[in-house]
RNA sequence: GGCUUUGUAGUACAAUGGAUAGUAUAAGAGUUUCCGAAGCUCCAGAUCCAAGUUCGAUUCUUGGCAAAGCCA
């Protein structure tokens, strides 16, 4: 073996690894690599490498911390990080201008010229933070209704991530399909249905001027109404409550109506495809209010029935097994589970085997290798099950599946309960917000010019961004406490306070001159903290995007535009743009505006929430 | 009963095993001759408890306690 020639070869090859399109950190662990591998021949990875932003009490911009590999080089972290620093400084001088060791840390402080060569190189770019196609495609199941009720906060919680991490995905480069599946049979629609028949008198949604979600939504409170009634009734005349439950004359008449729907009687499909029509046409209005849309909707009525042709497969290769009754199940208690069943004794499938046998249709239809489902923690079980029993029956796309669970939105009083009338009704919520937002600018009287038409949408834009934005700042793994009073607060961490710095930008931009804006200029003097703060956040940004994708989190991307629109309006109130010390100054100011403006519309779009001109 | 998840200021949220645990709100004090005050500045306050692994733990492991969910 000759280390130095195989040095000399590795070494070369490394020169060429680092990438000046990559991010600062992921160039700053790329140098460190080079380097710990040229002083003393050890060859790490990238991802062993740890990198912070250096604490605002220490000076320099980037930390690498030293203690990870101090044992492996046999050095101690103060010698280490001193000839770490001295080769990183040397050999790149157009990234690092200066070093100092703290304790492990190496802080390193990048020259000026590399933030200013990475402003301008990226100011006009109205696509910054956006990745090329990677030709990946994959799916997003969200929102999922049922027809007997109308949407409410969870379901906004729901609607708001699905669309949100739809966008995120496609900015990250993947082919998205949005689909949603509506669970538009079973007893729960029946319910609706046999209430309507016996106190609806022929009502519609237009004779008594309702939206129709809400309106069959009624009918399906009606029910569950005359249904405690015949409950107690029955009890009155000593029958046991658990009997009584049983055999409520309005219960046996919904359970027939599902039957006769399942058998096809022509007056129940059609009463019931006229009621779901109502829900479509509610549902259609909402979606449309919170910009909910999909490229594929299924509708249970049609996919209750696949899976079934899976049973039988699974008998075969002998990962189901058929009990003495002739159900059948799967045993996946070797997988820390329970014994799941998979078809009824009567040969009627369960809701896991419709799910399989779905997830086979959408994968035939849609060869995408990832398939997200943006569902309730309350599921967790039931996916874990469904990918295990996919993974069972080796079917290509159960490896794909990934369940974007996410945490219930409770109130300060607890969880919202529909007996006690504490459930928060979607569209109640979202006219609520566009309300408040208009009481709010009308006060602040700065759009009285604003034609109608631009004050509606103004006001949607801001009521919707500050409902979406809440919804969406919380980690969505966790559950959350939505309080009616502080979500409707527009300061501080809130949508609208992002749209307002935004538009205060474009009115400074509407004042500048446009040739100041797009001068081309060497930036000499040196960057003032203030200014630095900002390009060094703005340089970030597709990164966050990266990361808000590979870990599906919205939150990720509220946070990150929040701390930008703060650096900015801080920058702004001590540093002036308009009249700023020299020309230099005022066009470096500008361009920062410029990008900073363009970064908080796109994080805000990849909420799901638009930026006004003005507000 | 079994399994899963979550416990961070009064409240709501942050923190790939790294430096003195960030931010917002609510309370207090300032701040409009000047690019938009839905702003800015100052001032305080927290890791459920107990062990363990580690140079180093909010983070990982185990055991409690508490809350939520799922299963029967």
């Amino acid at each position: 073996m000759h280390p130095t020639n195989i040095n000399g070869i590795i070494r070369n090859r490394m020169s060429e690894n680092i990438n000046k399109n990559s991010s600062i950190t992921e160039q700053l662990k790329q140098a460190t690599v080079q380097a710990i591998f040229n002083l003393y021949g050890i060859e790490l990875t990238t991802n062993t490498i740890l990198v912070n932003a250096t604490k605002p009490e220490f000076e320099g911009d980037y930390t690498v911390v030293l203690f990870a590999f101090v044992k492996q080089l046999k050095k101690s972290p103060e010698v280490l990080g001193a000839e770490l620093g001295q080769y990183l400084v040397e050999n790149n001088a157009t990234l690092f201008a200066a070093f100092n060791v703290i304790k492990g840390f190496l802080n390193l402080s990048v020259t000026d010229n590399y933030w200013t060569n990475f402003l301008t190189n990226n100011f006009q770019n109205n696509s910054y933070g956006i990745f090329p196609k990677n030709g990946e495609k994959v799916m997003v199941e969200y929102s999922s209704p049922n027809t007997n009720k109308p949407l409410h906060l969870g379901h906004l919680r729901n609607n708001f991530l699905g669309w949100s991490i739809a966008e995120i995905l496609k900015a990250k480069g993947y082919d998205v399909v949005k689909t949603c599946i509506v669970n538009d049979r079973g007893i729960h629609i029946c319910k609706s249905m046999i209430a309507w028949q016996l106190f609806g008198n022929g009502a519609t949604p237009q004779t008594t001027n309702t939206k129709g979600d809400h309106f069959v939504g009624d009918y399906y409170v009606l029910y569950n109404d005359e249904y405690k009634k015949q409950v107690a009734e029955l009890i009155e005349q000593g029958i046991t409550k658990e009997e009584a439950e049983k055999k409520a004359p309005i219960l046996l008449s919904a359970q027939q109506m599902l039957q006769d729907w399942e058998a096809g009687k022509p007056e129940v499909i059609e009463l019931w495809k006229a009621m779901n029509g109502w829900v479509y046409e509610g549902f259609n209005t909402t979606y449309q209010a919170i910009g909910s849309d999909f490229d594929r909707t299924y509708y249970e009525s049609q996919t209750y029935l696949l899976g079934k042709d899976l049973v039988e497969k699974g008998l075969e290769k002998g990962v189901f097994y058929q009990k003495e009754d002739s159900s059948v199940w799967i045993d996946l208690t070797a997988d820390g589970l329970d014994e799941k069943i998979v078809r009824r004794k009567d040969g009627t499938s369960v809701y896991i085997t419709q799910d399989i046998g779905l997830a086979v249709d959408k994968y035939e239809e849609y060869h995408s290798n990832k398939s997200i489902y943006v569902v309730g923690d309350e599921q967790n079980y039931h996916f874990k099950v469904l990918k295990l029993i996919c993974q069972k029956l080796q079917l290509p796309s159960a490896d794909g599946i990934f369940h974007l669970s996410y945490g219930m939105v409770e109130l300060p009083t607890g969880k919202m309960k529909s007996r006690e009338g504490t459930v928060v009704d979607a569209d109640d919520l979202v006219s609520e917000m566009i309300a408040i937002s208009q009481q709010k600018t009308e006060e602040l009287g700065k759009v009285k010019d604003f034609t109608s038409e631009e004050l509606t949408s103004l006001y949607n834009t801001i009521g919707l961004g500050a409902l979406k934005f809440f919804l969406l700042r919380v980690d969505p793994k966790k559950k959350m406490v939505f309080n009616p009073e502080e979500s409707i607060e527009f300061q501080g961490f809130t949508g609208p306070f992002i749209q307002f710095i935004h538009a205060r930008i474009k009115s400074i931009l509407r004042k500048a001159n446009e040739d100041d804006l797009n001068k081309v200029m060497a930036f000499n003097s040196q960057l003032l903290p203030l200014e630095k703060a900002i390009i060094v956040e703005l340089e970030q940004f597709p990164s966050i995007i990266s990361d808000a994708a590979a870990e599906y989190d919205p939150s990720k991307i509220a946070i990150y535009s929040y701390n930008l629109a703060k650096t900015f309006s801080s920058f702004y109130s001590d540093l002036s743009i308009a009249n700023a010390e020299s020309e230099e100054k005022k066009v470096l100011r500008l361009q920062m505006a410029k990008l900073t403006a363009q970064v908080l519309k796109t994080g805000m779009r990849l909420l799901g929430a638009g930026v006004p001109e003005r507000m």
